[in-house]
RNA sequence: GGCCCGUUCGUCUAGUGGUUAGGACAUCUGGUUUUCAUCCAGGCAACAGGAGUUCGAUUCUCCUACGGGCUACCA
């Protein structure tokens, strides 16, 4: 197959979420597998919404998610500029070109007066269309329009009777008539370019030849090859992915629970976690192996796309999650921890205490959770435990406490003998001592929290339990 | 309204003109772990509906329903 130059192109008017990333890495893997570039260029040339933190916050989340790229702000390629706001010069020969050929035209019907017809048109069913007036005028009444000061768009001339045919690399052969588009605008009255303009002819500037984005561009797609055939600029492949929604079905939004990558960061999710996850959610890896961005690479295609749109789930999220945590070795583990918990108590050995707990947790607050239990709150802080507590007796924890305070070589073997002096056995005698000492019910093996707390928290938090 | 995309267990998905429709997550039941997690064994659970083609359709065709997109001086 081809080059397979990729790119992400986001418009800067939000944070990122899971659908929009799993795009970006989609492409992202897409040319790794072909030792491509993989290009980002920020389509900001709606100025009303666009906003330099959205870029910022965009960048930031791909940097995290090491979906780094070759050419694009803050890095190499060719280009001046890959923020579309600052191309806007660029564009100005295509227009001209174009008028040459008289593909597009100046349009003067106002932004009120199209939203009138359109009404009007869905009123009286029919289809809502640009009726093209302007498409024919004469040189005269351009003229005229100019002279009272009024600015047009452009529009470009779509071909009657066409057939726009092309290959989804995802959704298979396509055919639009194009009778059914109209004269779209590629110039606002502003002189920015509208995205349907910008976006495909950069891609040709930029030497994109695989364009994979969401299937919300696929009927789009007739229209940017019209125009790019108009401009005899290179025509990309595409790969038109469906979409990622809600468990409602509804597009992924706050209101169904999408959470943004910044969002998903600050909880403690691991980048490697949420690829492994976005790459198996419409598209097929064969296993089930936690893979790294090099490894998906090397297995990822386009024939694995799915074409029927695939809904966001937590818990699968969290599954990718807990196996990423478990592969996490100690230090690794501890960098996790530290960048999440600037309050980890310096006087802790720190790689100990990851030892401790690691297979135990998912998340940063997990183990947060789990100090405060073993050194701060008191025993009471639950109800569950205050409870196992007083089944148990003050006798037990009076005995329990004579033991421990005896020395002993191992904890098995004080457990052993505190059994046999209390008369209590399995359960009622082993989760006592866990409650206790730990303050909770569930946790590591309690002999490596003993060696971890030392005896002398042990006594401690024996003596508290027989107070209570 | 027009055009387009889609529909396999709750979820992510595999798959084929003849299969006991497979796996994973979740869930449930056992076992291991004197807790939890892990691990192991097992259970529940799906081809949207209707026609047609065919000896046979989940698979091919058409229709319907449902979901989604485009039809913006948003991208």
């Amino acid at each position: 197959m081809k080059a397979n130059k990729t790119r992400f192109s986001p418009s800067p008017t939000g944070l990122l979420h899971l659908g929009n990333l799993r795009t970006a890495l989609f492409s992202f893997l897409m040319a790794q597998k072909h030792k491509s570039p993989f290009l980002l260029r920020i389509e900001d040339t709606d100025f009303e919404r666009s906003k330099e933190e959205f870029s910022k916050a965009i960048c930031e989340d791909l940097n995290w998610m090491q979906l780094n790229w070759d050419e694009g702000p803050h890095s190499g390629g060719k280009e001046d500029s890959y923020y579309q706001s600052e191309r806007v010069h660029l564009y100005e020969e295509f227009y001209s070109e174009l008028l040459d050929k008289n593909l597009i035209y100046p349009c003067f019907t106002s932004e009120e007066e199209l939203k009138i017809i359109r009404r009007n048109q869905i009123a009286a069913g029919e289809p809502p269309r640009y009726t093209g007036v302007w498409s024919e005028a004469s040189e005269n009444e351009i003229q005229e329009e100019l002279d009272k000061g009024n600015q047009p768009v452009y529009r470009f001339r779509i071909p009657k009777d066409h057939n726009i045919k092309f290959v989804d690399l995802v959704k298979g052969e396509q055919s639009f008539s194009t009778n059914d588009l109209d004269d779209f605008i590629v110039r606002k009255k502003d002189a920015t370019p509208t995205f349907m303009f910008a976006n495909a002819v950069d891609d040709s500037l930029m030497e994109v030849d695989l364009v994979l984005r969401g299937d919300d561009h696929l009927s789009n797609t007739p229209r940017q090859i019209a125009l790019l055939k108009a401009l005899n600029l290179s025509l990309p492949q595409y790969a038109h992915v469906s979409l990622f929604t809600g468990l409602d079905g509804a597009p992924l939004s706050k209101r169904n629970g999408s959470l943004s990558i910044n969002d998903l960061r600050e909880m403690g999710y691991l980048p490697k976690a949420v690829a492994n996850y976005l790459s198996r959610v419409g598209h097929t890896i064969p296993d089930n192996d936690l893979k790294t961005l090099e490894d998906l690479a090397l297995v990822f295609e386009t024939q694995n796309i799915s074409s029927s749109p695939s809904k966001f789930d937590m818990d699968q999220l969290l599954f990718w999650q807990k196996k990423t945590v478990e592969s996490l070795t100690v230090n690794e583990c501890k960098e996790w921890l530290e960048k999440h918990l600037r309050d980890l108590p310096s006087d802790l050995n720190h790689e100990d205490f990851i030892e401790l707990i690691k297979d135990n947790i998912n998340f940063p607050e997990e183990a947060k959770n789990y100090l405060n239990k073993l050194f701060y709150q008191p025993l009471t802080a639950q109800t569950e435990v205050e409870n196992i507590i007083k089944t148990a007796g003050k006798e037990f924890y009076l005995v329990a406490y004579k033991v421990i305070d005896s020395g002993f070589d191992n904890w098995i073997e004080a457990t052993k003998l505190i059994g046999g002096e209390s008369g209590k056995k399995g359960k009622d005698l082993f989760m006592p001592l866990r409650v206790a000492i730990t303050g909770q019910t569930k946790g590591p093996e309690l002999d490596k929290v003993v060696d971890f707390i030392g005896v002398n928290r042990v006594l401690e938090r024996v003596k508290e339990a027989s107070e209570l």
